[in-house]
RNA sequence: GGGCCUGUAGAUCAGUGGAAGAUCGCUUGAUUCGCAUUCAAGAGGUCACGGGUUCAAUUCCCGUCAGGUCCA
């Protein structure tokens, strides 16, 4: 169909945006080529050409000059004069497509979880099609029937502003999508075009003369076709996509697998087919319903459907100035702004929190959790968005009652939503607190910056980005204090400047890759026993130390699974990689065998055991978080070594030690119910359907086929990692420890098997040590780290008055202790459990050192000796000067007795030399008194007497300190020259 | 995935390359028949942890841990 002329165009087309308007023009020249131009003529409708933006359009109204698009004929008019004639609820819609196509060969599907772990590309699911991508599209896998409906959830946060004031703005929709994947062959345009057709002519009830047809084209990831777009009264209703073609470097060619995607927007049919004033109202009354008595807020539905018509100039897309827009709504309604607003706001605050609360109903019960990274950040965006809405209005509203309404008012459609509400609610709960602290935290930072004055917009910026304060919050609580702040007009963009000029400094690293063309794929023969840690292979490619096999049983480090060590022929391999489907093993030096030759691989077998009961124990404890904290746990990431193994769960909140222990306890019954694994290959589709979408535990998983690895009764995922054959095998589970590692997700790190045995050789070495260290048996421990912690503080504290209670100077303590030693002793010294020992040892000396420096400096401490230090000042100024010279004593301890002696009497000034092994430190202190009778600058006298003697030091006016090596000069001669100079300075 | 901010007394937080602070709370004493009040005195700090730079680090630099926030 298409010619030389044209592939030749389609072919310089470098950006999908390009190969659209080049394929429209293409299409618009050949409609009979490309668009089902029988059927439509047949229907009735004409072709004509818009006159006001050239794109040619079918109708049945031999009048019609211009097409459907808003632009062109005058906005959208669904309220007035509703031309739908049948009334469809919101499932209706869904019904009524069931009614009218099912009989036609479609099958209508489950929805795909609104979370897409299937998906490598996107987080959530943006169309209908999204559920198919990108593996059913691709053609490596079989989709669930040739030909279907779908409603599909989806999620899209780009428009959140808008939500609740354009009246058809939605973060979260039902796309309810027309699927065909077939061969050219069984490709029938037609056919399709009629179906849909039918269901708006027939179902909807719309008649012909209301139907407007685009002829349109799309484009997208290289792929492309025509589309026939469908418009009534101004409004889009839905675009029939017909994908044949896709871009490859030799030009465009024929799809093997032709891809129909038709999406519609169930509560924009909803809405049309009612004429309520807005999409909210037709989608979910009852919420809506119970909203309105709760709040008791007034909806003026005349007022909305007023409103409704210019709503779309308040887009917050194409509005430059949002005041202004408001102003022209206002006067086309003639009234005033601020009466308008009155109005029609709490409106729209109902109708976003009912909006919001569908989309974290429907997120949260497919497994995203609100955060502060990733998808789960949008999620947190319109909860803080509703949530202030109700703050605003002071509404009795709870944002997880919201949702159970929802999930009622769905639940014939979508039953699944009612599962899991007590969680969801928990969650939410949390997230509410969050933001209550975090507004809270708000006023108190800008109560404090506005005391200050003027707020710069750098500042403005600052407190944007890093506490989540925005400037219109900073503008109204300035006016308290009577500041008018300035916010730039692109205030946001500034922001998003600021990101960029961070982010521009890193550089992507460079994988190697090897240049295999021409060699056929390892063959990988890890799958199915763990035992097998041998096979015999051909030798196809050695490039330096790269050994490319026919067949091997080396496992290469994927799905977070180190890979295995082994041997070749006796020659020894330490690391194996994948490149697609290759597994190249990376000997330690230049094998001796060649390209060719048949040779013997051999896998490490301790090693590979243990890793082996890493990666079921994995799947083990995550099945255990699971059953113990909820339904909304899903792996986000995971990495099995030698050592250790940790899963990264999704959870909201960090984990408190005794659910800790639960979920350990949990692993280690699974383990102990000793359950064989199934591990077995199964198409995709058919695992998909069999255990459902949360066998993408991993994420995405490529390929026809699913490696499933089943622990009956446990856990399914699909996963390509080496396998135990029994629960039983995996030895005991310990979790070491969990750590959030960022809002919403919590790492749990544990050991299996042998690793669990050399863990706690380990702990039990470290409690050894502690015994011997402390003279206690293991049960006191507790008690006397206790008892040491406070000894060590209150010698401390005896260094500096010189008084001490004789009992602190040994350790006594019998209590004792129940419990995990470690555990309690790592949260008593805030440190990792690995630390634990090093830093008893570090309190212990320094406690036994605090005896010996006490028992040092306690004479000095002495009132006897200060009183004889005091006796012998002699008169500086109007002041008294104490000197002293003192022999190896800390620099702290100078400074205690010194400060004792500024303590003790009044009006005086010390200077204390202390020799140690490097040279002489000098200290001086002016008393508050002494200050104020002379203006001798401490510091300064410091600093140059040292300097001049080749030393360092400097301070403040009434303190000092400063150092001399003793290669420079020796202490007797520092302290004669400082006395010269004190004296003669007089 | 990336950037930024924060971690100081029981709580809320100031602060600084040079002897660790405020307010509330706590303890004791005085005022009082008693309580509230007021006054006075006092206790309470591994300045998150570990390194480094320095004559000197709570302060500067690096790493770790913990919390917060923004962006794609």
């Amino acid at each position: 169909m298409l010619s030389d002329k044209d592939q030749k165009e389609l072919k310089k087309a470098k950006t999908d945006k390009q190969l659209k308007s080049i394929f429209k023009e293409i299409a618009s020249k050949k409609p009979d080529d490309f668009f089902p131009t029988e059927e439509l003529r047949g229907l009735g409708y004409i072709r004509k050409q818009c006159d006001c933006c050239g794109t040619f359009f079918w109708t049945v109204l031999k009048e019609r000059k211009v097409c459907g698009d808003p632009t062109c004929s005058g906005g959208f008019q669904v309220v007035i004069d509703n031309p739908s004639q049948v009334k469809l609820s919101f499932i209706g819609v869904w019904k009524k497509i069931v009614e009218i196509l099912e009989p036609r060969g479609y099958k209508p599907i489950n929805r795909y979880p609104c979370v897409a772990r299937w998906n490598p590309t996107s987080e959530f699911t943006i169309a209908s099609i999204s559920a198919f991508q990108p593996y059913v599209i691709t053609g490596e896998v079989e989709p669930p029937a040739k030909k279907l409906i779908i409603p599909q959830f989806c999620l899209r946060f780009n428009d959140i502003e808008n939500v609740g004031v354009t009246g058809s703005h939605c973060t979260g929709f039902v796309m309810i999508g027309q699927h065909q994947f077939v061969p050219p062959e069984e490709w029938n345009q037609g056919e399709l075009f009629l179906d849909i057709h039918d269901f708006i002519h027939e179902g909807v009830g719309l008649a012909k003369e209301e139907i407007i047809i685009h002829e349109d084209s799309w484009a997208g990831g290289g792929s492309f076709g025509c589309s026939l777009e469908f418009f009534s009264r101004g409004v889009e209703l839905f675009n029939q996509v017909y994908t044949m073609y896709e871009q490859t470097p030799k030009g465009p060619q024929e799809l093997k697998l032709k891809v129909l995607d038709m999406g519609m927007g169930q509560e924009r049919v909803a809405w049309f087919s009612q004429g309520t004033p807005n999409m909210y109202e037709a989608t979910f009354p009852m919420v809506i319903n119970k909203l309105r008595e709760i709040t008791k807020i007034n909806l003026d539905l005349d007022l909305y459907n007023e409103f409704s018509k210019y709503s779309a100039y308040l887009n917050i897309d194409e509005v430059e100035d949002m005041d202004a827009a408001w102003q022209k709504v206002a006067n086309e309604l003639g009234f005033k702004v601020n009466d308008l607003k009155n109005k029609i706001l709490p409106m729209t605050a109902i109708y976003s929190i009912a909006e919001h609360a569908r989309s974290l109903l429907f997120a949260i019960n497919d497994g995203k959790l609100p955060s502060n990274v990733g998808g789960g950040y949008n999620l947190r965006v319109i909860f803080r968005r509703a949530i202030s809405f109700i703050d605003q209005f002071q509404l009795n509203i709870d944002m997880a009652d919201v949702c159970t309404w929802h999930a009622l008012e769905l639940k014939e459609l979508f039953p699944e939503l009612s599962l899991h509400l007590d969680e969801i609610e928990e969650i939410l709960d949390f997230e509410k607190e969050k933001y209550y602290l975090n507004k809270k935290e708000a006023k108190r930072i800008l109560d404090k910056e506005l005391k200050k004055g003027i707020l710069s917009t750098e500042k403005l910026i600052e407190l944007y980005d890093s506490k989540g304060i925005n400037p219109e919050l900073v503008k109204e609580s300035a006016k308290n204090y009577g500041i008018s702040i300035k916010i730039p007009d692109d205030f946001y963009s500034l922001v998003v400047e600021r990101h960029e000029k961070q982010e521009q400094i890193h550089a992507t690293e460079k994988e190697i890759e090897l240049d295999l063309s021409g060699i056929p794929e390892t063959k990988s023969l890890y799958y199915y026993d763990y035992n097998e840690i041998s096979n015999e292979a051909k030798v196809l490619k050695i490039i330096d130390k790269y050994v490319i096999l026919d067949q091997s049983v080396a496992y290469p480090t994927s799905g977070g699974q180190l890979h295995d060590i082994g041997t070749i022929n006796g020659e020894s391999f330490g690391d194996v990689f994948k490149q697609g489907n290759y597994i190249i093993h990376v000997m330690e030096n230049d094998p001796t065998f060649k390209e060719g030759e048949l040779v013997k691989i051999e896998v490490e077998k301790e090693w590979r055991t243990q890793l082996s009961q890493h990666h079921t124990a994995t799947h083990i404890v995550n099945a255990a978080a699971r059953i113990i904290l909820g339904e909304h746990v899903n792996q986000a990431g995971a990495k099995k070594t030698l050592r250790s193994s940790h899963l990264d769960i999704t959870h909201y909140n960090q984990i408190p030690d005794d659910k800790l222990i639960e979920i350990e306890n949990m692993a280690n019954e699974i383990v102990d119910k000793k359950i064989d694994l199934k591990l077995s290959f199964i198409p995709r589709s058919e695992a998909e359907q069999e255990y459902g979408m949360s066998i993408y535990q991993g994420g995405a998983v490529p390929g026809k086929y699913l490696r499933i690895v089943e622990v009956p009764g446990i856990d399914v995922e699909a996963c390509g990692g080496t396998h135990l054959n029994n629960t039983s095998e995996t030895g005991k589970i310990k979790i070491i420890k969990s750590q959030k590692i960022q809002d919403g997700i919590v790492r749990l790190t544990f050991t299996a098997g042998k690793a669990t045995e050399e863990l706690k050789k380990l702990e039990a070495s470290a409690i050894k040590e502690l015994e011997n260290l402390l003279r206690v048996p293991r049960k006191s421990i507790v008690g006397r780290v206790n008892e040491l912690i406070d000894k060590w503080k209150k010698l401390n504290k005896a260094l500096q008055s010189g008084k001490y209670n004789k009992k602190d100077l040994e350790l006594t303590s019998k209590e004792d202790f129940e419990g995990d030693i470690l555990t309690e002793l790592s949260r008593l010294l805030n440190v990792r459990k690995e630390k634990v020992p090093s830093k008893i040892k570090k309190f212990y000396s320094e406690w036994k050192e605090a005896k010996i420096k006490l028992n040092r400096v306690k004479k000095y401490l002495s009132t006897d000796y200060i009183e004889s230090l005091i006796k012998n000042a002699k008169s500086f100024g109007n002041s008294k000067l104490v000197t002293a010279t003192f022999n190896n004593l800390d620099q702290k301890e100078v400074q205690n007795i010194s400060s004792n002696v500024l303590k003790y009497s009044d009006n005086v000034i010390t200077l204390f030399f202390n020799e140690n092994d490097k040279g002489t430190a000098i200290t001086g202190m002016i008393d508050s008194k002494a200050a104020k009778n002379s203006d001798f600058h401490m510091g300064n006298f410091i600093k140059e007497e040292t300097s001049f003697l080749k030393g360092k030091g400097g301070g403040k006016h009434d303190y000092g300190q400063g150092f001399i090596e003793k290669k420079y000069v020796n202490t007797p001669i520092v302290v004669k020259h400082f006395y010269k100079k004190l004296f003669k300075k007089e």
